[in-house]
Formats: C-alpha cells, sequence, structure tokens
DNA sequence: TCACATTTGTCCGTATGTATC
DNA sequence: AGATACATACGGACAAATGTG
C-alpha cells in the first residue's frame, strides 16, 4: 500500500565504540555535570576507565573536538579540557554549506538583507547601555587600526554580530554569527580590503549606530540596507 | 601603545598529521576532483600513499566523517565514499549550539516567524511549479499518515523545508533546514504530537499552500505568522 | 547456502614530540 | 636544564562486518 515506507525507526546506522563513548560525555557536558574549564582525564586513563583501547579514546576526542565540546592541550598537564567551541564548528560548517551549494553573492546579500532587517528591529527593542557601549567600543577599535593602517574588516564584522547580541535572541546571533563568518571568508580570500574601503565600512556602521541610539528605525532600517548593498561590491566577482 | 595586540595571523595552533591529510581531502573535494559517489581508497592503502599509519589515516577519516564530506561502510567492497551530508552535521551543530546557549522557546519562536515571514516573501516571488506540487505531495502524504494513525511531524517539518526551497535562495534553505531541525529535536523530545495536533498543523499548511498559490501576500503572511504561534503551543513548557 | 576476500573496528606495545614544572 | 606527563604517531595483530562468488 505503501509506495514508500515511511521512516518510523531512527536510522542506527552503526554502533562504533568510539560514538558511544562521544555521546555519553557529550550528554554529561550538554547536563552540565562537566563543566567549562574542567579536565578530562588522560587518553590512557580514559581508556581504562571505559575498558577500551586508546585508539578508540583517541577517536572519541575527535568528534568531540570537532563537535565543539572540548579542546586538546599537548604536553605536560596537557589533555582533553572542556571547552565550548561550538560556534567556531557552527560557522565552518555553514561555510562549508555554502561552498558545496554553489550559493550566490546575490543570494547571501538578499539574504543578509532580510535577516539582519528584522535582526535590527529587534535590536531596536531591546538594545540596552551596555550593547551601546560595546557597539561604540568596537567602531573606536576599527577607527585606531584603519588609522594605524592595520585590517579593521574583522572588526567590522564583529559590529553585526554585537547587533544581534542587542536583539537579545540567540537565535538571531547564531544565525547571524554563521552568515558573517562567510562574509569573512569571502572577504579574505579576495585580498584584503583597502584601508580606504574598511574606512567607509566603520563610518556607515558609526551613521547607522547613531540612528538606532536616536531610536529613527525607519532611517537605521534604510542604512542598514544600503550598507550591505554597497558591501557586496566588496566581495569577489567571478563566480 | 597598543593595549590589545591585533590579531593578524591565524590561530595556527597545531599541525597534526591526520588534520593535513583531512583539509588536503577536503580540497580536493571542494575542488570537483572527487565527486559524490566517488570511493577513496581503503584505510591501509592511503596509509600507504600518505606514508602515515593507519591510525592517523582514521583520525582524518573521522574529521571528515564528521565534517559532512564522507561516509564509511564496513566490510567487503566497503570503505570511505564521498557523500554530502553537511546538512546533516550544519543541524546538529546548530542544535547542540541552541541547547548549549540556553535558548528559549519564545526566542526560537520569534526567530522563526521574523525569519519565515521572509521567506514567504521571496517564495511567492520565485515560486514555481514544480515547487507547488512537492508542497501539495507533501500533504497528501502527511494526510495519508494521520489518516493511517502514523506520526506526520517530519512530513508537516518537510513542507517548511519546501517552503524556503521555493525562495530559490540557498541561505534561507540552509538557515530554514538548521531551525527546522531544532523545531523536530523538541517535538519528538516532548513525546509525539497527538494525531489531532497534526492533523491541525497539515490543515494550517494546506490553507497557507492555497494563499501562496493564489497569491494573496498579506493572507499568506497572517496564516504563517499564526501557524507558528499555534506551533508553539505544542512545544514542552517546562525549561 | 556457504565459504572467502576485503575492509573497517579495536587492541597492544613502543617511540617521539611537546609543553609544564 | 632536566624530569615528568601527556598527546601524537607508528606497526603489528586479531575480531567483526559485509559484499561476492
Amino acid at each position: 500500500m505503501n509506495s514508500e515506507p515511511a521512516i518510523v525507526f531512527s536510522p542506527l546506522k552503526t554502533k562504533r565504540r568510539f560514538e558511544e563513548i562521544s555521546t555519553k560525555i557529550k550528554e554529561l557536558i550538554l547536563k552540565g555535570v562537566l563543566k567549562t574549564g574542567d579536565r578530562l582525564p588522560s587518553e590512557t586513563e580514559l581508556a581504562r576507565q571505559f575498558k577500551v583501547g586508546r585508539q578508540t579514546i583517541r577517536e572519541a576526542l575527535r568528534l568531540l573536538e570537532l563537535s565543539g565540546f572540548i579542546t586538546v592541550q599537548r604536553g605536560g598537564s596537557g589533555g582533553p579540557i572542556i571547552e565550548n567551541t561550538i560556534m567556531n564548528t557552527l560557522s565552518s560548517s555553514f561555510l562549508d554549506a555554502f561552498k558545496y551549494s554553489n550559493t550566490t553573492i546575490a543570494e547571501l546579500t538578499l539574504a543578509r538583507i532580510q535577516i539582519e532587517t528584522q535582526v535590527l528591529k529587534e535590536a531596536l527593542k531591546h538594545i540596552d547601555d551596555a550593547d551601546v557601549r560595546a557597539l561604540r567600543e568596537n567602531i573606536v577599535r576599527a577607527k585606531k587600526m584603519t588609522a594605524e593602517g592595520m585590517q579593521a574588516f574583522r572588526a567590522n564584522i564583529d559590529f553585526h554580530k554585537l547587533l544581534a547580541k542587542a536583539s537579545k535572541n540567540h537565535v538571531f546571533v547564531i544565525v547571524v554569527d554563521a552568515i558573517m563568518t562567510v562574509v569573512a571568508n569571502l572577504l579574505s580570500r579576495r585580498g584584503e580590503p583597502s584601508p580606504e574601503e574598511s574606512s567607509y565600512v566603520t563610518k556607515s556602521h558609526e551613521r547607522l549606530l547613531d540612528s538606532i541610539v536616536a531610536k529613527r528605525e525607519q532611517e537605521a532600517i534604510s542604512l542598514l540596507q544600503a550598507h550591505m548593498i554597497e558591501v557586496e561590491k566588496l566581495f569577489p566577482r567571478k563566480k
């Protein structure tokens, strides 16, 4: 009767030991039993406790490392440490997906305009003094860097992340972070933006921040959208 | 003069062999030299070619596997195969980030409303016959499943992914896919949605699709937003 | 159905590199 | 600077899984 059987059961691919160990430790971290900064036992000790070989432990640690739950330090008093680097792994996954799907610059800009406009509206509702201070600091830092002839595009990218933070919505923070990683990758790939370009971007941010502080919503939205269209021109043209 | 030295160079943490091998193979895949369905040599053969031990190869394969570039099959004529599972890894990263940041249901719903409304607007511009067909099929499938007393919430989640696809913007496709994974996780965690609930959701989708086909933008937007607010009530309350 | 070959999964022992004290 | 502790890496071996003849 069913031309296509429904997917009821979970994949259940494989029960490899290192996967079980990885998920077990992952659960302990998510439940809060293991907290950031805590040190996991050494590989040999973990192997003893789980009653498996060291190689199995090593592969489990690779999974945890790439999933963004731990980092591993070599040398004396080193070892696996609980550390949240999920945003890094999420961003690089997003970047891979972007590359793999052959997404165009135009699509990226369009999505940025749509999403960040909503983020801006939320930010206008929930922004507080600490946010404004952080944004102002960001601009000062970017200005100082361009004045010294240094690259400021990292700081300029952080501006958008700070704006997302001001929306007080974690989902926006995550999404914007991922998108800005792609933007950063595109910009850094095609050489460095010139100091004039960076300076122009920073000035745009400054005007935008003024509008936000003054609560002029429509003006802020217009500035943001115009800004992103301008930034698109900095991207590599070919492909 | 600089209170805080600028981050100019990349981290350059470690050059572990398995990382180098992993990135090398990753580049070959992204450049198109290795294509989906191609089989990589066996672990022993890879170890011979790269002149490293098998353990190193295995850890490199773990990275590639978790990054979503390959899958590994055991047994005769098995081995590593080029396969794109990036959306899976991206979604699970997003889910981890969601859990780790203690994002609330309210935040998720708000972000969904904001983002999916934009997606809907784009979909209204670019939707074509194939999209409509796929969406109608999705509804038929969901109805059939609820009629047979089966869970239809996977199908109902696919509806939103298909809508994102109709926007013809890959960024939206990626973002919505990630968000819907979180939604699916929240729903499946708190037991299964009852058949009545699933049925209600499917009917909402049907009305929404009618509005889309008729190009009644405002009505479609209203339906979508009301729909998501209703769905929020199905989520687990506590925490 | 059954044996076989291939390949991953796992373990052990050992050596080397690296960071800390 | 030396000792220590740890991850990193190598090689060999066997078990388990899976497709093939």
